[in-house]
DNA sequence: AAGGGATACAACCGCTCCTCG
DNA sequence: TCGAGGAGCGGTTGTATCCCT
């Protein structure tokens, strides 16, 4: 049972691609477009699965990709979106441009963690290293206050040109209520609208069935 | 010069999301 | 409304290269 494999493993290369193999992908997508990484590779007469030459094309060969070291301003953007963001690889690939998600996130394992272990701040949570855990108040009573000092914070990052607007969730949470925290360009929109009411997901979107526009976060990106 | 550990990054894997019939 | 299939994402692995002893 389960779903049919992607590709027909037992004829298909894996591991490194030759320069035959990118220069076929490369003249096959510059007569056809994109379109669809399943057929693409028979199409192309590729032996590789699709998945793969859509890796390929995208961390490696698009013609618009950037490649060379990362610069210091691209550093800083990479620690602060992900500060805002989490391991949301592709969001954050979308604010520099050249850039692919796979690249971001060897460059953020490799040398942007250990820069920041360095400073003493953990790259997950990026929090100082070795903080108490009781340090670290949950406070109901003054959410709103604090939502205030989160919205400054973020505000305070004008480089990111993330349009921003956070207010206090809605009071009366119920247990169908997300946690995890969900992004997604609505049509023809600005940016992103998370909605902390229902889901914590687009609002007005899939997720989304209330119209508590109070509750919601605007991301620019 | 050799070899062994560390590092960097391309590529793969498995899962989830999204779309369409 | 539901399920199948394709696309996309994030975590992980494999391997080439570098560096130190």
């Amino acid at each position: 049972m389960g779903r049919s494999p992607c590709c027909e493993k037992a004829h298909t290369n894996k591991g490194a691609w030759t320069k035959e193999e990118d220069e076929r992908l490369i003249a096959h997508i510059k007569a056809h477009g994109e379109g669809c990484w399943r057929s693409l590779p028979k199409a192309a007469g590729l032996l590789r699965c699709g998945k793969s030459c859509r890796l390929r094309w995208i961390n490696y060969l698009r013609p618009d990709l950037k490649r060379g070291n990362f610069t210091e301003e691209e550093d800083e953007l990479i620690i602060k979106l992900h500060s805002l963001l989490g391991n949301k690889w592709s969001l954050i690939a979308g604010r520099l441009p050249g850039r692919t998600d796979n690249e971001i996130k060897n460059y953020w394992n490799t040398h942007i963690r250990r820069k920041l272990l360095s400073r003493g701040i953990d790259p997950t949570t990026h929090r100082p290293l070795h903080q108490p855990l009781s340090d670290i108040t949950i406070s109901f009573v003054k959410q709103e206050e604090r939502i205030n000092e989160e919205k400054e914070k973020i505000l305070r990052c004008p480089d990111l040109n993330l349009e921003l607007c956070i207010s206090p969730p809605f009071q009366e949470m119920n247990n169908s209520h997300h946690v995890e925290p969900v992004m997604k360009r609505e049509e023809g929109d600005q940016g992103f609208t998370l909605c902390f009411t229902c889901s914590l997901g687009p609002h007005k979107s899939q997720g989304c069935k209330c119209n508590n526009s109070s509750s919601t976060v605007v991301l620019g990106l």
